[in-house]
RNA sequence: GGGUCGAUAGCUCAAUGGUAGAGCAGCGUCCUUUUAAGUCGUUGGUUCAGGGUUCGAGUCCCUGUCGACCCA
């Protein structure tokens, strides 16, 4: 897109300023009025009894988004946090002055008003206007009022037009706004309590990703942006806040695409007592929670399979090896060789890089043919021990980890743990990271454990993936407010 | 990082290499229950930027900027 005008660049910006300008001389100011609505317009067409006109009054405010003049009348539109209210102005009500100087007003000016509710002929709740003021003047016109904003860009740069003109749009965001408040009060509800831990570290640990590197000038110093939050939030099961989550931005320097911000929002939970099996039942209730309070529905649709993912009920579990054995078609795959499983993935039309070890191979096949194909509600278990650092190993299978990852339309929605709390198994894990993706080693991490933590279940939730499966949303700039572009 | 596609009026979109148009918005007119209101008239363009080819470029070629999608 050309840039965003600075100046007085066509006829619409310089009307309104000159409209602007007669204002003034005639001794308004339309950025000083001052108005105090009673109610949001929600609240005010729940006030109209049906049957009974114009014994109900109110005061709104808003944005004018719609006018139909009609000549000596108007109806017109105003839109504030919980939606548009229609109102109606006569000019034998509000007499002839005020009337001209409302015919003046553009769409995008900020009105308040005050009048009586009624139900008009077509049956819609409308305030019968008596008097008015405008709050504060728009200088540029709004999108157009049918299509609304379609290019991406000017959505995601000036999301205010967005939010404005594209009602889907708005309904989404504020969602997300919902979720979250509603994953809050589910979590203090199983008195968990939230915390906040700091974004900048000497040590970016608790995933395997590039941070972000800023400098701290009075220490002089590098510190990272966190990629995680899980051994802060460890650190706190050992100091005795048995559980605890914290909702926070996450920053990792990798590549920006429909599945991936830089900053993005996780939600950590961590349960002492508690292990992975605790958290699958935490996911699920939380999601069918969410659906049942938030969305009303369980079922979404999942725009990439055209399938209907529906959330009610029991969820799948299945290994991850079973996951392996069935996409390869080979029951014995875990005792081949990695020179077998490099020729069978290359065989699947996956590239296999020399550099990976034999698990990241199969993993590869995993990410590529087996996760995407999770389009229903599937609890992972048993990922090889190899993928995690931070989980207890299995008992029943001393290869795989006591972990899941939940996968819903063929995105990882959350991956969960058994924690390990051994601190020298935990140095040893560490030491041992194989394959190219290492966590960073926390030393002090380390030192908390040895003080001792109790067992605990954890879990990751991505919540701007969740509101991507919650909404049906197609990348995840629909569901982040203002999502990470090139600076314009 | 690589590939494909895109950028034209405030917005949404047209325009065989041959005079840049429409709808909405704006401006002016008519209309006192409209629902994308209707009616009559009308203003508005550095076609993303910079080069090139051509008698002639919004259109073809090159470079760049920004975006979308796919791949790594």
């Amino acid at each position: 897109m050309s840039e965003i005008p600075q100046e007085i660049t066509h006829d619409q910006h310089a009307v309104r300023l000159k409209k602007l300008e007669e204002l003034r001389a005639t001794g308004i100011d339309p950025f000083r009025a001052s108005f105090t609505p009673t109610h949001f317009s929600g609240e005010a067409l729940k006030l109209h009894v049906d049957g009974q006109d114009n014994t109900v009054s109110v005061a709104v405010a808003g944005r004018l988004v719609v006018i139909r003049d009609m000549g000596k009348s108007q109806f017109v539109k105003i839109l504030d946090q919980e939606g548009q209210i229609q109102l109606y102005l006569r000019k034998d009500v509000v007499g002839d002055e005020a009337y001209v100087a409302f015919k003046k007003l553009d769409l995008g000016d900020f009105l308040g008003a005050q009048g009586t509710l009624f139900k008009t002929k077509s049956g819609e709740i409308t305030v019968r206007v008596e008097k008015f003021v405008l709050v504060a003047k728009a200088l540029r016109p709004l999108p157009e009022k049918w299509h609304g904003l379609t290019d991406s860009e000017q959505v995601y740069r000036q999301r205010y037009l967005d939010l404005i003109v594209n009602p889907e749009s708005r309904a989404r965001l504020l969602l997300r706004s919902r979720v979250v408040s509603h994953i809050r009060r589910f979590l203090e509800e199983r008195k968990f309590i939230e915390v906040e831990t700091p974004v900048l570290e000497g040590t970016a640990g608790g995933a395997a990703a590039k941070p972000f590197v800023t400098h701290h000038n009075a220490l002089g110093t590098d510190f990272y942006l966190r990629i995680a939050t899980e051994l802060r939030l460890k650190r706190l099961l050992v100091g005795g806040i048995d559980r605890v989550f914290e909702i926070g931005r996450i920053f990792r320097n990798e590549g920006v695409s429909r599945k991936h911000n830089p900053e993005f929002t996780m939600l950590e939970v961590y349960q002492a007592y508690s292990d992975c099996r605790g958290m699958m039942e935490m996911i699920k209730s939380m999601i069918q929670s969410l659906c049942r309070d938030v969305t009303g529905s369980f079922s979404v649709p999942h725009a990439g399979s055209g399938q209907t993912i529906n959330l009610a009920g029991e969820w799948r579990e299945v290994k991850y090896k079973d996951l392996i054995r069935e996409a390869t078609g080979d029951p014995d795959w875990f005792s081949r060789s990695r020179a077998e499983h490099a020729a069978a993935a290359d065989k699947m039309g996956l590239h296999v890089d020399p550099k990976w070890q034999d698990f990241e191979i199969t993993n590869e096949i995993f990410a590529k043919k087996v996760e995407p194909t999770l389009i229903q509600p599937t609890f992972v278990l048993n990922l090889p021990r190899e993928l995690c650092p931070l989980a207890k190993i299995s008992q029943e299978d001393p290869t795989t980890l006591d972990v899941f990852e939940l996968t819903i339309g063929g995105t990882e929605i959350a991956p969960a743990y058994s924690e390990q709390n051994d601190p020298l198994l935990q140095r040893e894990m560490f030491e041992h990271q194989a394959g190219e993706e290492k966590q960073n080693i926390d030393q002090d991490f380390l030192l908390a454990l040895e003080h001792g933590m109790p067992p605990a279940g954890g879990m990751g939730v991505g919540i701007d993936r969740l509101c991507i499966l919650l909404t049906g949303a197609e990348s995840i700039r629909d569901v982040i407010l203002f999502p990470q572009l090139r600076p314009g």
